[in-house]
Formats: structure tokens, C-alpha cells, sequence
DNA sequence: TGAAATGTTGGGGCG
DNA sequence: ACGCCCCAACATTTC
């Protein structure tokens, strides 16, 4: 029986359910559909990263005699199409939580025989709950039941060699754009990342994870996002080593990046379960948060024009790559939310715009955090003094020389806050806003909400 | 996965 | 020897 393997972001072929499924039931169409919900535009940076990645899974395809078929339009009606035109009987996908997916896969499964299957999670979201039923919303309870439920062996699987081959139906061509500079696209290289991260920094992610600069973290963000790579097998990846940890600061490290990895998930389970999260506050009384909302001040955050050079830096990093230190960006979501007293929404739609990690779920779940309006939230009144951090997190400055050029000759003493020294460097601009005053207005505007 | 404000302690200079 | 002050270093509380 053929089967159609409906790809969304699962552009892989090891360590995946769905495509193990479909091959178990006949030969196989790969199909991907732009959606135009998402707006399939080449402007979306995260757009053209798909495109490329859907490009190298063509390529993977065709090594095992396969192919990929491209078609844009509504799913219902692409998918309609495609049965007729290749005779599958059945469509196999794996299975998306997301708002808009799970709607989209609703509406598909009422006309069509779609068969949804989880791999994209460790856990499903309705597979952790509380002794109630109720699901968790504070992450520590979450992590240990969660850790409690790991299967003892994945399973995970390896693509086999060849697949069966099926009568070639038309596919529309991929696009093609420029390749992203720090993240060469597809499955291959994010293998290689893993394995990369996994022999040289894992142990070290504990410490290494906060320098801004020749960073230690895994980088592999992208990836995940779009199935390059399997968080299962990122999962087993890290639990190995946690096993093989030499001492106990590597198992700690190693165990820290788990948790990041379920941090994701934890945050996947809430958009689930409270999906009106993507709207506005998780906790009600910061709805009334009177922002400032100062649309010059916005803008000088978004070009990182910002006056404190490590905010300026990190925005300039994910500017020119798409991608921001997870440090930073705590950094320069603090500074909106609290120094500028700018609505995180604002933030986290412009992070959607221009990282390739963009994910509904972690996005919205980490500015909620900053905010302090979230799930197991930081608490309002958490201000990062972004002197200190730059301080702390880039002693030498060398994350700031790199990605404002202004600054390049401005030695280590005063590179973190060049207006104190009276050293004002010609070309980069005076603070936007004087922290200290900033952290008495972020206080005094919360305290107003909640009362 | 903060940082500032405030409190406590103890060493050293000095009258 | 002693009290007093200053201040660094550390601890606690407060936001």
C-alpha cells in the first residue's frame, strides 16, 4: 500500500517514527506543502533555511531512490490531489502541537486518512500530568516526572539504504537561496554538530554555556526546529553521556543540557494545554502592565543602537546570523522589557522574524519567562543589569569587538559602559536609557499591576 | 537562569 | 590598651 510521508518539520530521515511507519506500510511519496498560513515568503529568513533544507533532503532522498514532491497550497486540497495522482491510500505525518497544526491536522483527518505520529517529542503532551490530571505549569516537578518516564531504550532508528521506488509524480522546483553562513543546512550537518558538541563541550556546558564569546553551547537550535535533528536522539545523545561523565562536574554539565532540552518540550506541553498564552499573559494581573512602548527606543533595540554594547552586540549577532547567544538573549530581553518598559510581544514577534530557531512555543515560552508573566516565570522584579552581565559573561569584551565594529579598538576597562570612562567613542551611541533609573520605573510599573 | 540595599564581621589606622 | 572610624568581604533581605 503507498503511502504518502506528509514532511513538516521532520526534515529528516533517522531517528524518525513517521517515515519508519510509512515504509513499514508500502512504498513511500515524500511530500512537503508550503503552506501559504505561514506566509511562504523568501523574506522570512526562516523561510529560505527550510527551502535550503528541504533542497539537502532531496538530495538524501535521491542517494536511497527516492524523491521529494513540492507542492504549494491549502493541505486538505494538495493532499487530495496527491492520493489521486499517486495512488497512495494513506498519509502518514508527524505529529505537530502547535496551534495552528493541530487545527490543520483536524481538518485533514476529517476528510483524509492521515495517521499522526509522535516523534517530535520525548513526551506527549498529554502523556505528563500532575496525580489530578491537571498539567504541570512549574518546570522542576515537570523535569523529574518527566525524567521518570524515559523509556529506557529509544529505539531510535536509522534510515534504511534504499527505499522503494514509486512512479515519479510532478513536483514543483525547490527554491534556492544563499546558504547561511553559521548554519550549513541539513541532516548531515546536524549530526555532525551534535557529535561535535557532545566530544568537546558537553562537560563543560555548565560554565562554557555563559561566555558570549566562543560560546559552549550546542548551537543546534535550528536544527531542532525543523527535524534536522531528532530531539529524541539529541535526548539520548545527552543521557549517554551523563552515564559516561568522568566526574561529577561533566555529569552535572551533561545534566544541565538535558534540562535545556526539556525546558523546550516543558514549554511545547504548555502552548498545548494553555494555548491562549500566545495571546497574552499566562498570569492575568500583568495584563494591565502599562508599557511604554516608545517606537524610536524600539527601533534603536532591534538595529542594536542601544548605547549598552553587549544589547547592541547580541542584536547584531542575530541580525548578521540568525541565530543569539541564549545568555544574551535573557540579556536583551531584559533591557526591552524592563529598561525600556516595551511590551514583550514586541520582542518576541521581532525574534520570530529574524531567528532561525523561531519556534511558536520556546519563543513565546522564554519571553513570558523574562516578563515575568509566565509559567515558573522570573520573578517581576529580576532586572539584569546589563553592565554586570557583560562584565561577568564577556570579561574580555571580545563578543562586543566582534559584533560592534565601533568598539573594536576600546580596551577591555571600559568596553562594557564606554560613556563612564568619558570616553565616549565616536560613531557608537550614548545610552538610550540610565539603568539605574530604568530599574526604579521597571519596579515602581509592575508594582502598580499587581496591586 | 539577578541585583541592589542593608546588615554583620573583622582587620587595620589612628588618636 | 582601647574606642572609634573606615572599609572590604561576606551574608541576608528586599525589590
Amino acid at each position: 500500500m503507498t503511502a504518502i510521508w506528509w514532511i513538516r518539520r521532520d526534515l529528516r530521515l533517522d531517528d524518525n517514527r513517521t517515515l519508519q511507519a510509512a515504509l513499514e506500510a508500502g512504498p513511500i511519496v515524500p511530500v512537503y506543502i508550503f503552506d501559504p498560513f505561514f506566509g511562504a515568503g523568501s523574506s522570512n529568513r526562516r523561510h529560505r533555511f527550510l527551502a535550503n533544507g528541504l533542497r539537502s533532503l532531496e538530495v538524501d532522498l535521491r542517494q536511497r531512490g527516492s524523491y521529494l514532491v513540492l507542492r504549494r497550497g491549502a493541505p486538505v486540497e494538495v493532499l487530495r490531489q496527491l492520493l489521486s495522482e499517486s495512488g497512495a491510500q494513506v498519509i502518514y505525518a508527524e505529529e505537530d502541537f502547535s496551534p495552528y497544526a493541530r487545527k490543520r491536522d483536524q481538518a485533514v483527518a476529517a476528510q483524509l486518512p492521515l495517521k499522526c505520529i509522535q516523534g517530535q517529542l520525548v513526551h506527549h503532551p498529554l502523556g505528563i500530568h500532575k496525580s489530578d490530571d491537571s498539567p504541570y505549569t512549574v518546570y522542576t516537578p515537570f523535569s523529574k516526572v518527566w525524567k521518570y518516564l524515559l523509556p529506557d531504550d529509544f529505539g531510535i532508528s536509522i534510515a534504511p539504504e534504499r527505499f522503494p521506488t514509486v512512479p515519479k509524480i510532478p513536483s514543483e522546483p525547490i527554491p534556492e537561496y544563499d546558504q547561511e553562513k553559521y548554519f550549513p543546512v541539513g541532516e548531515a550537518q546536524a549530526q555532525k554538530r551534535l557529535e561535535s558538541f557532545v566530544a568537546d563541550k558537553i562537560f563543560d556546558y555548565g560554565i562554557g554555556r555563559d561566555f558570549l564569546y566562543q560560546d559552549g553551547t550546542s548551537s543546534l537550535s535550528p536544527y531542532i526546529h525543523f527535524g534536522m535533528l531528532g530531539l529524541r536522539t539529541a535526548v539520548d545523545r545527552a543521557r549517554q553521556a551523563i552515564l559516561a561523565a568522568p566526574d561529577e562536574l561533566s555529569r552535572k554539565s551533561a545534566e544541565t543540557w538535558l534540562n535545556e532540552l526539556i525546558w523546550r518540550e516543558f514549554y511545547i506541553h504548555i502552548l498545548y494545554h494553555y494555548p491562549h498564552v500566545r495571546e497574552g499573559s499566562f498570569r492575568p494581573q500583568y495584563h494591565r502592565i502599562q508599557w511604554r512602548n516608545d517606537p524610536d527606543e524600539f527601533d534603536a533595540w532591534k538595529n542594536g543602537l542601544t548605547g549598552y554594547p553587549v544589547v547592541d552586540a547580541a542584536m547584531r549577532q542575530m541580525l548578521a546570523t540568525g541565530w543569539m547567544h541564549n545568555r544574551a538573549r535573557m540579556i536583551v530581553a531584559s533591557f526591552l522589557v524592563k529598561d525600556l518598559l516595551i511590551d514583550w510581544h514586541w520582542g518576541e514577534r521581532w525574534f520570530m522574524q529574524n531567528l532561525l530557531d523561531g519556534d511558536l512555543a520556546a519563543n513565546n515560552g522564554g519571553w513570558q519567562w523574562t516578563a515575568g508573566t509566565g509559567t515558573d516565570a522570573a520573578p517581576y522584579f529580576r532586572i539584569f543589569n546589563p553592565i554586570l552581565q557583560s562584565k561577568k559573561f564577556d570579561p574580555n569584551g571580545d563578543y562586543i569587538r566582534k559584533w560592534v565594529p565601533e568598539l573594536a579598538e576600546t580596551e577591555s576597562s571600559a568596553i562594557h559602559a564606554p560613556w563612564q570612562k568619558n570616553n565616549q567613542v565616536p560613531g557608537y551611541p550614548a545610552p538610550i536609557v540610565d539603568h539605574k533609573y530604568a530599574r526604579e520605573r521597571a519596579l515602581a510599573t509592575y508594582q502598580h499591576a499587581r496591586s
